[in-house]
Order: C-alpha cells, then sequence, then structure tokens
DNA sequence: CGGTGGTGGTTACGCGCGTAACCATCACTG
DNA sequence: CAGTGATGGTTACGCGCGTAACCACCACCG
C-alpha cells in the first residue's frame, strides 16, 4: 500500500497485454493499428492504477525531454514576471511541453548543466545569456531560445527602451529639454533598468539634448532626501525626471515634497509600470502603463512562436504600453 | 561539431577505462577502489569533454531524482516569494539537491503528476496542499515537505495569522474597538489573505470584541472611494482598518483622502508589508514589517531542516515581524 | 610453491520507456 | 486452395547510468 510508482508495465498486466501496446496507446502513436476495445481496457487499467509515465524512462529513450527550461535573471520578480511565467507555462502545456523556472541565484547549479542534465528540449529566456552560456549549451547542442530579436522589435530590452523612449516623448512634448533620470539601488534590477535608462539616452540624442543626468534613489526611505537634494544641486537645470519605475517615482515624489520643490511646476516626474498605487500619490503620478497580462502573453507568445521555428511573429508592441497622464507632468 | 551531449561511455573511451570506472571516480563511490592516477585521468577527460551526467538515466537507475519541487499557489508573487525561492534554491544546492518551482495555474500539468514524472525526490510546499493531491502523492510514495507546521508556529499560514494579530494588537492598545478588514479583490490573493484575516477575528475574539465589518478594496482606483463609503455607511462605528497588505492600505487611505475622513483621528488605518511606499503615503502608513529576506530565510531552513528529517526547528518566528508605528494610528 | 588476501579494475544487469522489426490470424482473391 | 493484404498485436533492443558480482594480478606468508 506504501505503493512503488506504478510502471507501464503494470498497466500491461493490468490490462493483459504487452508493454508496447500500452506505450502505443498511452502515446497516441501515429500510425497506430490497436483495436478499439483494447484501447480501452489499457486506458481504464492506466486510470485504475493512476499511471503517470516516468519522465526519466521516456527522456533516455527518446532522448530528449519534455521540458523547457526559462532562465530568469537574478533580479527581483513582480507582478510582470509572474505573469509571464504563467502566460509561458500555459503556452507550452498547450504543446504537451513542461516549464520549468531555473533562477539564476549565484549559487544554484549553473544553467548549462542543469540543462543538460534535464535534458531540455530548449532553453528560453528574456535576456541574452552571458557568452560562456551559450557557447556551453550550443557545444552541447541544446536551443537557446530568446524571447524575441533586437530586429523585430520583440526582445525584452527593445520593450524596455522602448519604455524609456516613451517618457521621453511625452516630457519633450511638454516642453521640457533638460531631463534626469532617476535610478533604482538595487543593483539586480540593472538588466531591467539599463534598457529604460538606454533607451531614455538614445531619444535624449536624437533631438539634441543634453545628456541626462543621472542619480541613485537609495532603499532606505530617510536616505531618499539627501539623494534628491543632491540631485538639485548637482544639476540645478533640471526640470524633469525620468525615474526607472513607478516605485522609484514615487520615492522621488516624496524627496520632492519634503524640499517643497513643486510638482509638476517646478520639477515635472514620469515613472512607468502603471501601478496601482501610482494613481494614488498626490499629485497622482504620470507614468507609461505596461499591461502586464498582455505584455506577458505577447512575449509568451512570441517566446513560444520561435520555439516552434516560427519567424513569423505579428504582434506590435505598441498594443502593450500607453501614456497615463496624470498629475506630475 | 554539432555534438550531441557527451556521455559517460564517451569518458570512458577518452580515459581508456571502463565505464564502471568513470561512474565510480565521478560519483567519488564509499568504497572506492580507483587509484589516485586513475581518478585524475577520468577527471581530466570528464572536465575536457564537458561532460554533466544525464539527470534521466541517473534517476532512471537510482530510483529517484535529485529534484525537489516546489508546489507554489497561484498567487501573484511578490518579493517575498522571489526570497524565498532564492533562499531555498541555494540551502538545496548545498546539499546536492535541485529545486525546480512548479506555478501552480489552472492549465499546468498537475502537481502529482509532475512530481511523479520528475521523480522527484520530495515535494516542498508553503501551503498544505488540496487534499486529493496529498493522497495522490502519498499513495505513489512521494514525500510531502511542509513548510513548518502548525503546532511549532513554523507554517506559513501561522505567520501570516500572527501579522493579523499583532494589527490587532496594536489597535486596540491604542484603544480601538471596533475594527474593520479590508480585502484584497484578487481572488488569487486569498491564500494569504485568508489567514491574515482569521488573525484578526481570532485576536477579536480574544479580546470579546464584536467581529470586525469586512470590505473588498477594488483594483480600479477609481472604484475605491464608492467602496470606502459603502464601509463608512454600514458601518459607521468603525474607527479603524485593519488592511490585507500595505498595497490596499495605501488605496484605502487614498479613499478616505477623498472623502474628507481625517486619519487618524476619525479613522485608524495598519498595513502589512512594509513596502518601501509605505513611507511616502501622506499620513506615512502605520504598518507590520516583514523582513523579506529574513522570513525567506527562515521559511527555507525550516522546510529544508524538515526535508533533512530535522524535527528541532528553533528559530522563533518573532524575529522576522515588527511593528513600525508611523502616522496612520 | 600452494594458498591467501588485497588492489584495481571490468563485465553484466536492470531501471522505464519508445519503437523498429517481426509474427499470427483471418478475410478475401485469382 | 495457395497467395495476398490487412489487422492487431508481440518480441527485442537501446537510451545513460549505478552498482553488484566478478576477475586478473601481485605481494606475501606458511
Amino acid at each position: 500500500m506504501t505503493g512503488r510508482r506504478p510502471t507501464s508495465a503494470d498497466v500491461a498486466r493490468e490490462a493483459g497485454v504487452s508493454r508496447a501496446t500500452v506505450s502505443y496507446v498511452l502515446n497516441d502513436a501515429p500510425g497506430e493499428r490497436i483495436a478499439q476495445p483494447t484501447r480501452e481496457r489499457v486506458l481504464a487499467a492506466a486510470a485504475r492504477l493512476g499511471y503517470a509515465p516516468s519522465l526519466a524512462g521516456r527522456t533516455l529513450a527518446n532522448g530528449q525531454s519534455d521540458i523547457v527550461l526559462l532562465a530568469m535573471p537574478d533580479a527581483p520578480s513582480g507582478e510582470l514576471t509572474s505573469r509571464f511565467v504563467d502566460a509561458v507555462t500555459r503556452s507550452l502545456a498547450a504543446q504537451g511541453l513542461t516549464l520549468v523556472v531555473h533562477f539564476d541565484v549565484p549559487s544554484a547549479p549553473r544553467l548549462p548543466r542543469l540543462a543538460a542534465m534535464l535534458s531540455v528540449r530548449a532553453v528560453l529566456s528574456l535576456f541574452p545569456l552571458p557568452d560562456a552560456d551559450n557557447a556551453a549549451l550550443r557545444r552541447m547542442g541544446i536551443r537557446v531560445v530568446p524571447a524575441g530579436t533586437e530586429s523585430d522589435g520583440l526582445a525584452t530590452s527593445a520593450l524596455l527602451r522602448r519604455q524609456g523612449r516613451m517618457q521621453v516623448e511625452h516630457l519633450v512634448a511638454a516642453g521640457h529639454t533638460r531631463l534626469a533620470y532617476a535610478l533604482p539601488a538595487d543593483p539586480r534590477l540593472s538588466v531591467f533598468a539599463d534598457p529604460r535608462h538606454d533607451g531614455v539616452r538614445q531619444a535624449c540624442a536624437e533631438r539634441d539634448l543634453p545628456v541626462p543626468a543621472t542619480f541613485t534613489v537609495p532603499d532606505d526611505p530617510s536616505a531618499v532626501v539627501p539623494a534628491v537634494r543632491a540631485l538639485l544641486a548637482d544639476a540645478p537645470q533640471v526640470t524633469a525626471i525620468c525615474a526607472y519605475n513607478d516605485e522609484v517615482a514615487l520615492a522621488v515624489l516624496h524627496g520632492l515634497r519634503e524640499l517643497a520643490v513643486h510638482v509638476p511646476t517646478r520639477m515635472a516626474l514620469i515613472g512607468v509600470d502603471g501601478i496601482p498605487l501610482s494613481a494614488y500619490s498626490a499629485p497622482p503620478l504620470t507614468t507609461i502603463t505596461v499591461a502586464p497580462a498582455a505584455t506577458a502573453r505577447h512575449l509568451a507568445r512570441a517566446a513560444v512562436a520561435r520555439l516552434a521555428g516560427d519567424r513569423a511573429t505579428p504582434v506590435p508592441i505598441e498594443d502593450v504600453l500607453h501614456l497615463t497622464p496624470r498629475a506630475t507632468t
């Protein structure tokens, strides 16, 4: 009754057929030649025993598993991340593939090794992998599938850059020319922050604006005011701030309020993400709203399409981003 | 050069020994009887070929894999979650075990099936699993390891209940007797929200206070004000609100401000989590701060200790929670 | 010089599965 | 009635690995 797991041999015995028959039936073999009554006997036996095929056996037999490994950067994950995982899990499940998430924390088994051990079908990643990992995976014949490519604007970093550009577009349209960029303190966020920052700088360069001043917003609330004060002192001509995201923006907003700097007349401010709390600040925050579910579905679809070898990925990225003008600009 | 993955046979050939020798060397077999020079030849060959053992083969041979499956509820994951995953990954890696995260999204392969397929060493879970899953796993002889048990107060739900109790303790100490509870709108959050809510109700019951009025805070910012208005109308005698978390609390705070209800004189408010933004509201939010890294380590340690069969888990839970009194109470 | 024990390996097998190759049966045709 | 498909299965093998059982060799002792 402790019951080791039932194997296909158990099912075969229970159904009174050979193991091969069981395998053919349960896999719906393409050129199947199994009579209907037999099929049903097998299926019933499998159900009765609660049979689940051993991935190990199957993997060994056909050389690769049904596992797709999603490589996540070592960064704090938010709502978008979990929705993305969710969406990818669904899409892959529909194709009979199982998603396994690997968080690239420093002490975890390194990605290529884990991928090899699991005999994965492919490695999916939102961001370009380190060259060494890429090389190691390629050497072992493991496919690496990026969520999207630079050329079609589907890459995660392209999406992030576009968010930065949209911040600048809005501020410039409102007449600002001297901008600053507010970075988050957590270094692990740089995978997201760098592309957004790049987008801002590119958009400025294209308009012949000066390079935005940069400052880091500390995690410690009491340290925020000094950081904002320093910016105001170092770059007095700045009239608008692009924040890495809404959280950073709200921290900056707090600092400005404490320093009695009026928003938006003396200083404009814009965030990214459109988190619920952005609507509740005083004044409410202008932001680039990212539709999390849609973005996640979009990235998931792009990734899964690439996995399937599909080169045509139609979804335009504008759909998932839009400006939410409120009172800080 | 496309190179299929090297197997232990390849290593054996390269080193000029038998496959068994390779296996003994690479696994550091307990009663190993392999000469040092041979050992080194094998290790060198393995390194040269970039050999990584196939989990499938190993799993098949010894009946179970080195994988521990972490079952996550279908709920939006936040910072605490990702830190927990991180901490568990580290702890397990130190024991040669690999953590694989399974998000229980509706369309994913069901947990018992995945566990069986992976021939997992154990299933780890933060919350009690559905009875059906538990039974299925037990039937297949798969260990289920909870993060902690009710009896020692280490269970996740006990931790969450304690947060609710602490909210009440603080409000009662400030003289409040008629409380309300603000629930989040997303139904997936109920795994977290129910225990916190339970803690609040228990603490009230123990003090012979009336059962707190309950209301749900909608995600849509424009719907928050009506929700708060409805609460004020339905339960006019309420003088303090426990919010599910800081986000909900900040939404409620916004609603109260719009309705010109003074905080904290007419209505007190307390959150849970201690997110950075809680410090930036006007007035700043009183909250139960959860040290995310410490909590994650604590839960991870408890879970890993249980996995190792250790019954003695010393860490007291008080360490990771503390009251952060600010201006809303 | 036959036995004895230790050293350093090798050979052989099975884990659970997919699948190619094979085979028995039977209805039908020339 | 021998020959021919079609039908409905079965037998046999190998995937990569761990490990029990075995074996060749040599030093040493009685």
